[in-house]
RNA sequence: GUGGGCGUAGCUCAGCUGGUCAGAGCGCCAGGUUGUGGCCCUGGAGGUCGAGGGUUCAAAUCCCUCCGUUCACCCCA
């Protein structure tokens, strides 16, 4: 073999595409229940975008994008995530002003330079909606729904939702203080903690070490460090949690990677993908849509990979019973009857019926072996002896029972036939 | 970017203390029925043993390099 394809993607063959297009059914279906309309934005931006967006100190922005200067020497960057762009959207074309709260998901690829691993890919697809306009705590308590509602549409079990509040930037900035003055002698910290605590204190709350963890055993919770307004909302947005009988972990220690977040963010985790267990990540972003250049305009939303979603549910074994069986595969005996056999399965396709036609004429036990392994339903025989009568032979695979047919009639008998068992 | 595992037929793998070691199962194709699938039987096709280099009389088997893949770290969906 000598070309594949490029590391960390992956071709979605014909069976897999049955599960693709379900799941893509299902998410479209879902989000019409909540009136979230589509969005598609181009696969690529201007870097400054992101740069902007994601913030330049995280680690998407500094080492995992795919960025490249077109012939006109713009710098151009594969999307990595997808609120950024849909929110440049919605400033562009000032979608704010069209009055009132606007609610939009998408759906494709996104693209980040990472070490492949289980669930991770640097082409990888995600689905996500973005509620833009509202600063209510109602918003931040509609959208996780929409998600977990989707799951369980889906099939999806065992599933937690992680919740936490990292604050506005004023009272967050209060505590990254905090944080900082008792951590920052500390020089038993790995390394990374070392810089994320110059960079961003409040990300070394959920590293894995275990002596990082001890360290910061007791340092006080950003929950503790919130202002009133944002307390007030984080109160709100769990009651309505609350009593819509939503389930969730309040998860003290859960920050998020991106900058643009503030006050709500959320994880929905799911323990059977090993280390990389996120099937959704999301939060509330008050100030992208300004920092991309609009009004000032609250907003909340979520991405979730379908990659994660597909494998999941591949484990719990949603898809044994996913095929796309035709209904008649038609089996001609011999080369003089092509031209009829192909008229005759154009008919059977004009008709509705799904139709495998005879593209090469062989022996009869290996066209019956062939129509077995594609699980059809019918097999229609066109062979001289029936072929004389102006007939064929209809054999129903499931019991081995054969009629002879008039050929203006085959059509209706196999739809009557159809809706009877077996 | 860092670390570990693995790379032998389409698939899953055995062989790996160097010398019938190029194999098995499944799959595929064909035959056992002059026009009848699934089970069974028989036969067949298919591999530069990831690539390159080295050690040796001799390497899939030992050594080195590279590539790929996978898991974990980092980070994230």
């Amino acid at each position: 073999m000598k070309i594949t394809a490029p590391r960390g993607t992956f071709d979605i063959l014909p069976e897999d595409a049955l599960r693709w297009h379900w799941l893509e059914a299902t998410i479209r279906r879902i989000f019409g229940y909540y009136g979230y309309q589509e969005i598609r934005t181009p696969v690529f931006e201007h870097t400054e975008l992101f740069q902007r967006g994601i913030g330049t100190a995280t680690d998407i922005v500094e080492k995992e994008m795919y960025t490249f200067n077109d012939k006109g020497g713009r710098s151009l960057t594969l999307r990595p995530e997808g609120t950024a762009p849909v929110v440049r959207s919605y400033v562009e074309h000032k979608l704010y002003s069209r009055g009132g709260i606007t609610k939009l998901f998408y759906m494709g690829p996104m693209f980040r330079q990472e070490r492949p691993q289980a669930g991770r890919f640097r082409q990888f697809h995600q689905f996500g909606v973005e509620l833009l306009g509202t600063e209510s705590p109602l918003a931040d308590a509609e959208v996780i729904p929409v998600a977990v509602e989707l799951y369980k549409e889906l099939g999806l079990t065992d599933l937690e939702v992680l919740l936490n509040s990292i604050g506005c930037p004023a009272c967050r900035e209060e505590y990254q203080k905090e944080l900082f003055s008792r951590l920052s002698s500390l020089r038993e910290l790995c390394v990374s903690c070392q810089q994320r605590l110059q960079k961003n204190p409040m990300r070394l709350l959920d590293c894995k070490n275990p002596r990082c963890r001890e360290l910061t055993e007791d340092v006080p919770q950003v929950t503790d460090y919130l202002c009133p307004a944002c307390s007030e909302h984080l109160e709100k947005t769990l009651s309505f949690l609350d009593r819509a009988g939503i389930g969730y972990r309040l998860e003290p220690r859960l920050v998020r990677g991106f900058d643009y977040y503030t006050r709500t963010v959320f994880e929905v985790i799911n323990s059977g993908l090993g280390a990389q267990n996120a099937v959704c990540g999301g939060g509330r972003y008050d100030h992208l849509v300004e920092e991309c250049g609009g009004p000032p305009m609250p907003g909340v939303g979520f991405a979730s990979g379908m990659e994660r979603l597909l494998l999941t549910l591949e484990q719990q074994g949603k898809f044994a019973g996913f095929s796309s069986a035709p209904q008649v595969v038609l089996v001609v005996l011999d080369e003089k009857l092509a031209a009829d056999g192909f008229e005759l399965a154009t008919g059977f396709r004009r008709e509705g019926i799904t139709t495998e036609s005879c593209l090469e004429v062989k022996s009869l036990k290996a066209q019956l072996r062939a129509a077995d392994k594609l699980q059809a339903k019918f097999v229609v025989i066109l062979g001289e002896d029936e072929w004389k009568d102006g007939q064929v032979s209809v054999r129903r695979m499931a019991d081995g029972k054969q009629w002879r047919v008039d050929r203006e009639e085959v059509s209706r008998f196999i739809k009557d036939l159809s809706g009877r068992e077996p």
